[in-house]
DNA sequence: GCGCGTTACTGACACGTGTTAATCACAGGA
DNA sequence: TCCTGTGATTAACACGTGTCAGTAACGCGC
């Protein structure tokens, strides 16, 4: 074994001066006087004994962590959302980076109690908490945030105001339906990314119905069918649509994985995407590109949402909060080959 | 404002005891006797002040943080990389939370100094690191190591015998190799997954070389071309195997994500997969399964990885190391279109 | 009555840092 | 000579827990 790790008090001893002289210097702490000699005999001490301060020492005394969690809850739309952690991570630690924050990554599994995060909030293992498919029903949560503990939801939350941070999924959809009427549809068909339960599937309809509405098209309810993440749902949801007397045209399908299902059971059908039945999707997930067709998608922008939450709850911790707490982020529409607007081509986005 | 946090003094005076006893009861301290009735006093005092003990003074009081941390290097292969952190993550924290640890994610950017999660270490942040993406060449690495710092790396690290997780790279290569020998080719290509630099690009074409060798053909170097994680680099090396005078009949294409680039360079000179020229790839990226052809490949555990390196590091950090600290685990042949060993169906993997 | 072991509990120190209030040396003015 | 302000430094306390060494009470054998 090597010897002990070094103390401040050791630097203090090596430099001869006091620990609190130490701690002065190694903090930078303004409005106190250090002459320029001792600060360099502090540093070359410290630099010399290759000291690094006890950060649990560091948080006790300072009563505050420096750090962030991301409470990821791993529901029924586990793999749906996988596609996006990555992202979301990388715009967080940044956000954490570059406001000298470390994160703490903590999925919550189906078989722990949903509220099995407020340890890190009450044990002051993190400032703040960032948490990412919130419930609604969830009365830790208002009970924390009541008790002025910072928050940033990763969804809206209804209701409560909390800040949050979402994708405006409802200007997306908007995006989606008037590119597919731009190309001169008229019956559009609509399969949602999830059950109505679920807020996003929510928005993402009305968006469909405010872009039919202003297109002058009424809305149809015949003309909506419920996805549920996943491929099957797709699928069975397109057939059912491609069964109506009188099928749609072209299908705006809320969420890329379901439209690939969707694309299946169009494609089981002897029909051609985009020529018989055009298709626009949701999230634009990597396998949206490669597959055939590549998916004209709405783009939902994963790191910026990872950064907005990051930086707004830190941002909250340090007591400078922005006026606007509730930030929405900006879809793209990204043209591909299923909504026929372009024919083949050697492009790649 | 809330009144104060209630702290383990409180619950002892609640209970009409002494913090000791209340720190015993809590912590559930063997050999140390408590009448029945103390206890449940402590425990009811406790959960009538909604008592969560603070983090950061039990950790500098036990000398232990209970955290790992991740260091994710994000280098050149940073979006062929991202594919796997989901689900090493998920294998990670599945074996922290099953040891009671928690999980610190820290990426490493590339404008960052390659050692920047030293830092963690030193400041006893946490009680162990697992390195994804280490550096050879990394001097602070061995030193931390030396010093009996528990460390893991994910991916070999040739030389120091420090505990290290991995896929056996050349046994998935042989997988793949030995599969198109089967379907009866005996002109096969090469493309890897990365430059030669890359050990799992190194491993992965031994197994190229051992699987023709078994077999009875002799390696011929006129047929490895070297990818570069992106698609682009999969399209150059097709390229110049099709240019050549007698080119493969089969390619195994080391990553999927070169694979994916390949298949365009394949299908731009009008050849057809599997019927002209068989493709199996490697890792089974999520995509694989939805481009045209779905791509044969080899499947990379990454659920598996995580597991197997967060639980190493914690035994290690507690005490306890298993007697073999290399662990390399099985990769999965995945049988689908690309390799022409079944026709098109309706199966689903 | 006394020594002794056992049970149930507590006093006091340690962990390594941040931070406030105080101290000291010293120069300058009256 | 004494008072005062100021620049440089430090003593001392606080943060909330874990844990060792001890103590008080009590039963028991002789």
């Amino acid at each position: 074994m090597g010897r002990k790790r070094p103390t401040s008090r050791d630097v203090a001893n090596l430099a001869g001066v006091s620990r609190t002289t130490v701690s002065f210097v190694l903090n930078n702490v303004p409005d106190v006087k250090i002459s320029p000699e001792t600060r360099q005999r502090v540093l070359d001490a410290a630099r010399q004994l290759d000291y690094y301060p006890h950060v649990s020492a560091r948080r006790l005394a300072s009563g505050r962590t420096r750090t962030i969690a991301l409470v990821w809850h791993r529901g029924p739309d586990a793999t749906y959302r996988d596609a996006f952690l990555p992202g979301l991570l990388q715009g967080i630690t940044r956000a954490a980076r570059h406001y000298g924050y470390h994160l703490l990554f903590r999925p919550i599994e189906p078989d722990e109690p949903d509220d099995a995060y407020v340890e890190l909030a009450r044990g002051r293992h993190t400032d703040g908490l960032i948490l990412s498919g919130p419930r609604s029903d969830d009365p830790s949560l208002l009970e924390l945030h009541r008790d002025g503990f910072p928050l940033v939801l990763h969804g809206r939350l209804p209701g409560a105001d909390i800040p949050s941070v979402d994708v405006d999924n409802a200007r997306g959809a908007v995006q989606a339906v008037g590119h597919l009427l731009a190309l001169g549809h008229k019956r559009i068909g609509l399969i949602t990314n999830a059950p109505p339960a679920y807020t996003a599937s929510q928005q993402r309809l009305e968006g469909y119905r405010l872009a039919l509405e202003s297109a002058g098209i009424p809305f149809d309810e015949g003309l909506v069918r419920y996805g549920n993440f996943d491929e099957e749902s797709g699928q069975e949801a397109a057939d059912s649509l491609l069964d109506l007397p009188e099928p749609p045209t072209a299908i705006f399908v809320a969420s890329d994985m379901v439209a690939i299902g969707s694309l299946k059971a169009i494609r089981d059908r002897g029909l051609r995407v985009p020529q018989d039945i055009a298709i626009v999707g949701f999230d634009d997930i990597t396998a949206a590109r490669f597959i055939t067709p590549p998916l004209t998608t709405i783009r939902v922008p994963a790191i910026g949402l990872g950064w907005a939450a990051g930086e707004l709850l830190i941002r909250i911790v340090e007591g400078d909060p922005p006026r606007e707490t509730e930030v929405m982020l900006e879809t793209e529409l990204i043209v591909r080959q299923s909504c026929g607007a372009v024919e083949r081509s050697g492009e790649r986005r």
